[in-house]
DNA sequence: GTCCATCCATACAGGACTGTATGGATAACC
DNA sequence: GGTTATCCATACAGTCCTGTATGGATGGAC
């Protein structure tokens, strides 16, 4: 009754989502996919009934990993927000912030995948609001520090600026402290 | 001598400057653009060697462009810094913008876009760093200042959450005042 | 009115990819 | 050892694009 299973469904899934994270949705071809598996693309069509459903997979997937991933693995190694809000920032060239970034693209082009990261954004805000909460009353404080936190972790990962004789890691940890983590 | 340049050099680059703005580097075609301008690709090849050759000029004309653009018009319209910061965010959905996010999300996987990317993120730098200093004294404040507006220019048109009952203009308010601009 | 630089249309060859159809191959399971 | 679910290879038709080659068309300069 089973099978060798070989190439499955979450294969592809996965090796669509290292081409996205690499080279944007445009990048994401079967073809290509195919090869870097190491098969043709005979099985695919088996899994998927075409290229956009594989699309819509990889967002699913995305979006369910991205959180517990992240989050949970946030959770799991403790310390005060202050610590988390910096392990956060730390946490470079990491393929979830790869794919981040690609799906962030994306949706500005992409009406379906704007609604997804705007769910998800949401549910990242409100983790950050939790953390900044624990060291800051003024609930507008919270607020601006949120969305100045959250640019610079997109920022860090997109402005190719120097800093003189700074790193880039001395003025995150600058930035960090004038937002008010202790 | 002279010709009636009915579709000039510059019109391909304007055009090839929208799709990428629009669609990213993938997006620029040579057939949709030359369909976009009414006409067919027989004049593309005549001013251009090849699809790449456009890339070139695209991104010398978004260099030059975006620098003078931005800078320029932020002085010629006056005021003091914080002023011309607040203006600046609120740049909201400018074409100059979205070419901006492109390029940067195409520099993440071409190492001379990246080249010019760098180069113009330190001019921009440079004009923050003259903008925040002048109403900010300690150096390493300046410095993180930056960071944290750049980072929020970007994250106000890459982040999709919401606010609650607070605007997104209400925020970049509150962040803005977080960073020390009166 | 002719010349010439500039630009455009068309046709062709080729590449990369998509999706479909079809005939296996493989191994767990009975 | 046959059955069956799972996966793969191959071949084919079709789409969209690239780059080249070639023959105009147009209008200012003279």
């Amino acid at each position: 009754m089973a099978a060798p299973t070989r190439t499955p469904r979450g294969k592809w899934i996965e090796e669509g989502l290292r081409a996205l994270a690499a080279g944007g949705p445009d990048a994401v071809r079967i073809e290509p996919l195919a090869q870097a598996l190491g098969v043709t693309r005979g099985g695919f069509y088996w899994h998927f009934n075409d290229r956009s459903a594989l699309l819509e997979e990889m967002l699913d997937r995305w979006e369910r990993a991205t959180t517990e991933e992240v989050n949970e693995r946030l959770e799991r190694e403790g310390g005060d927000a202050s610590a988390k809000l910096r392990r956060l920032l730390a946490l470079t060239s990491s393929s979830v912030l790869m794919t981040d970034l690609a799906v962030r693209d994306w949706a500005r082009r992409d009406q379906a995948v704007a609604v997804r990261l705007r769910r998800l954004d949401n549910r990242r805000m409100d983790y950050l609001r939790a953390l900044f909460g624990t060291f800051c009353a003024d609930a507008d404080d919270v607020e601006a520090g949120c969305m100045l936190f959250f640019s610079l972790l997109i920022g860090n990962h997109s402005i190719a600026a120097d800093h003189g004789t700074r790193s880039r890691a001395d003025v995150l940890n600058l930035a960090l402290r004038r937002l008010g983590a202790p």
